[in-house]
DNA sequence: CTGAAAGCGCTTACAG
DNA sequence: CTGAAAGCGCTTACAG
């Protein structure tokens, strides 16, 4: 850094002391100034290119302005991007800087990026997972406040922000419905977790609403790829009294539920509606036809969880709800049609 | 914060001067402490748990120990947490944290992140686009280190660091040849960028160095989707000559040629090999036959990038490359297979 | 209405 | 071999 102006030196420009340019420049109220003077510190300050060390104003104050994002891994999905955009954009907002750290999912590395971040006085963390987990609460450092993202506490004792899983199967089924489908059938991972935990759920609530069968003949587990998805949807489609539409679990096990249909003969989405989920553009977007999809609101989880976090800077003892629901949105595009007639 | 030990802490535990616990706990060279003293000072530290205050260290020593990612939008592409993590991981190793801010691209907003991390006295800056480009240089606070990450600078005043893109499409040619194919299409981008540009001359010279023909008929430029992917192969397949392999230019484009050759019967890899480039794992591993793909270094980039700031901000007269082309590597699936026999 | 002083928590010469 | 002092650049009571 090059011979940096100092506060000063606004105040020797502006003939003050430099306790009245803080006062000015920081707007304190209470601080009777008069506006003359006001206006020669701004002057002197913009004149000199002025900008206060934020180093020497954290220290002082005990605020350094920054929150963190840990997370275990950031750099194997696609939707990172989004989560720690809508993060930034949020503490930006609110005149805070986002340090980001990523741990491999290694506890040591974890620990001492806890202890980096305290050192750094951040004002507050967020944790996030890359795929919407349960995990045991991490230990941020004394009395920083903590924020869960896309993950939940085991315990629940600390704050998270999730996506609203069943809203979002809920969703799929309607748009399903809408179109007049009765069979609707589901595809899904063969692993537990809260995403097939909340999308099960709200995909059979969203039948027996509608007083659509739910029917286990329905509904095919297998790994959550293209190739689980092709077997998945191959067990449904060759079972007597098949579905009209499918849900798929995500958007990659859909591009299985494609080559079953097409395996078979069966035309999207004229013999054949299909949901997917995640909305990968990539994929969904290229399919032929395009996939209609349940889009994962990253960005609004990220916002959403510095949001709170940053409640919880201002006041420690504030009320944040345990845990946070953010509300999916569907996309459409090509691959849902009207129930063929039988 | 809750009440946090002080270097004056330990240092009365120890029985020792503030200045004693420093020396012994920063390794200060050339320090003479007793080894029963350093010994005292540590066990001192551990039991208080303490950990030095960044902001007072840094204020002190004008060096925060900060670097900062700016970007224009990280959002939007499945690639930029490979970028982020290359580069925090980097910054870690030597003891720094990662700040990041982008700015959508606004100009102004650019310049109040500019001012924002020279008030946080962040060391250095990493100036990152999502997509290889040439742009007019940023304006760092006064003598910040820069270094541009997967961008280039017009006046090729500032550091950078990009994919070796004449290199990749050079790879992707050696592929498809080492198959015995001869005649090697091309489908690109109809824009000019410097993505386009070095894949273009690296397909040139990796056919011109083999003895392959080098022909306009042989490339065809559409918009860069699955879409212009289908419509440039088709009119290359529709040509009287047709190539029996084609490189395209993204995966996406791969998804068309895909397509086209199913529009006309020819069979992947049997009748038409194929090899993209990006390796955007959801997309080239889902695909019937798996895409062969050129894979762009980001995680790499983003470290290198780092490591370069990083040589910057020690010593900011240190010689650092004008432009590092890092390179690729080609990811191998089941799209390539032998050249038919004619 | 404005200024002088103290102090945030470190590290860096400098004494001894 | 170790300690006392000064100072990084701010802000916050407190005087006047």
């Amino acid at each position: 850094m090059s011979p940096r102006t100092r506060i000063s030196d606004v105040a020797r420009l502006a003939g003050v002391a430099p306790s009245t340019v803080s006062a000015v420049l920081n707007d304190v109220t209470g601080a009777r100034v008069k506006d003359s003077t006001r206006e020669r510190v701004r002057r002197a300050a913009d004149e000199l290119g002025y900008a206060p060390n934020a180093l020497a104003r954290g220290l002082r104050t005990r605020r350094s302005g920054t929150l963190a994002l840990i997370s275990d891994v950031i750099a194997t999905t696609p939707y990172a991007g989004q989560l720690i955009q809508g993060a930034q954009d949020a503490a930006w907002e609110a005149g805070h800087v986002l340090m980001v750290v990523n741990t491999g999912g290694d506890a040591a590395i974890e620990r001492r990026a806890m202890a980096v971040l305290r050192q750094q006085q951040v004002g507050g963390v967020l944790w996030a997972t890359m795929s919407h987990r349960v995990v045991p609460a991490p230990v941020p450092p004394n009395g920083t406040p903590l924020v869960l993202l896309d993950a939940r506490d085991e315990a629940g004792a600390v704050p998270s922000v999730v996506p609203d899983e069943e809203a979002g199967a809920r969703a799929a089924v309607a748009e399903l419905a809408a179109h007049g489908h009765r069979r609707i059938g589901f595809v899904l991972d063969e692993n537990d977790s809260p995403a097939s935990e909340g999308r099960t759920a709200g995909y059979r609530d969203a039948l027996a609403e509608r007083g659509l069968p739910v029917e286990d003949s329905l509904v095919a587990r297998a790994q959550s790829d293209s190739t689980g998805g092709e077997i998945a949807a191959g067990v449904l489609l060759d079972r007597p009294a098949p579905p009209t539409a499918i849900f798929a679990f995500t958007d990659q096990m859909a591009v299985g539920v494609y080559r079953a249909a097409a395996a078979r003969g069966l035309r999207i989405p004229a013999d054949l509606s299909v949901v997917g989920f995640d909305d990968l553009a990539v994929l969904a977007q290229e399919l032929r036809p395009g996939l209609s999809s349940v889009a994962l609101p990253h960005y609004a989880m990220g916002e959403t969880a510095a949001a709170t976090l940053l409640r919880l800077v201002e006041d420690p003892a504030a009320e944040v709800p345990a845990v946070q629901r953010v509300p999916t949105r569907i996309v459409r595009r090509a691959s849902v049609g009207p129930a063929p007639r039988v």
